[in-house]
DNA sequence: CAAACACATGAACACTTGTTCATATGTTAA
DNA sequence: TTAACATATGAACAAGTGTTCATGTGTTTG
């Protein structure tokens, strides 16, 4: 039978090795994001995991294009196509205008095209080693 | 019934309309990263599309970690980390070392903490509007 | 007006994914 | 060695996701 004093000491001796204690958790619990403002950001990644998602974003980097064309430089359907464009501008990725009977659509700012790069070069990086 | 002729001036006719012909939509199904890496990137970016794994990254920004920590700062169980940890690391996206009974956690490199601060960037500019 | 066109959208389905539960592996202490 | 501990892992299940198919909406043309 452990004293309460001898498990006083042991957890000492276990937080030490840890070198960490409550408090500490509690610290970093409180520095940590907000839970909504990572929900919002996996949301926002979210986008960017899905291969249909980043051809059309990588297509768009080249310029402006209506949703068929997109369809014919992915070889999808316009179905597919316009469910995805959806998703993007819920999450103000791409902005679009109409003219006539097409919809047009472009990237909605720089970060889209930074956010990409920058997995890419992680990637690349990886394959150097 | 129309003429080839015909046709093939309606079709020119909805190219100049659309500024686009069938050799540019070519030139940028070319430009496109291959679809290999696109699908790389799609997984490396499926990482940061769930709340817990950016919890798990945004809590190793603040130093080393080992599991149960981790578990124990996002109210979650041991083996709900030790699954996403390990997706983590099947991705580059975390290193470990074993010291003893305890696996340390930390993030791989500098290109995590950017991802997710562009990520952040994007989203806290839309909330200006 | 009707027909053709470009795009959007809802339902359904297969597929993927995150968690839980139970258990296995590996390390340390007794 | 056995017991306790920290972590890893496999199976299973619910919840989420991407595509297809059918159809709806809005615009232009004849």
């Amino acid at each position: 039978m452990m004293t309460v004093l001898e498990k006083m000491a042991c957890e000492a001796r276990e937080e030490s090795t840890c070198q960490m204690t409550e408090d500490m958790l509690a610290e970093i619990k409180e520095n940590l994001p907000p839970p909504e403002l990572l929900t919002d950001l996996a949301d926002l990644y979210k986008m960017f995991g899905d291969s249909t998602r980043l051809s059309i974003l990588s297509a768009l980097r080249q310029g402006e294009l209506c949703v068929m064309h997109l369809a014919e430089i992915l070889n999808m359907t316009q179905s597919a196509i316009s469910h995805q464009l959806r998703a993007l501008r819920a999450n103000n990725l791409v902005r679009y205008r109409r003219e006539g009977k097409l919809s047009y659509y472009c990237l909605a700012d720089e970060h889209v095209e930074t956010i990409i790069d920058m997995g890419l070069e992680h990637i690349l990086e990886e394959r150097v080693y």
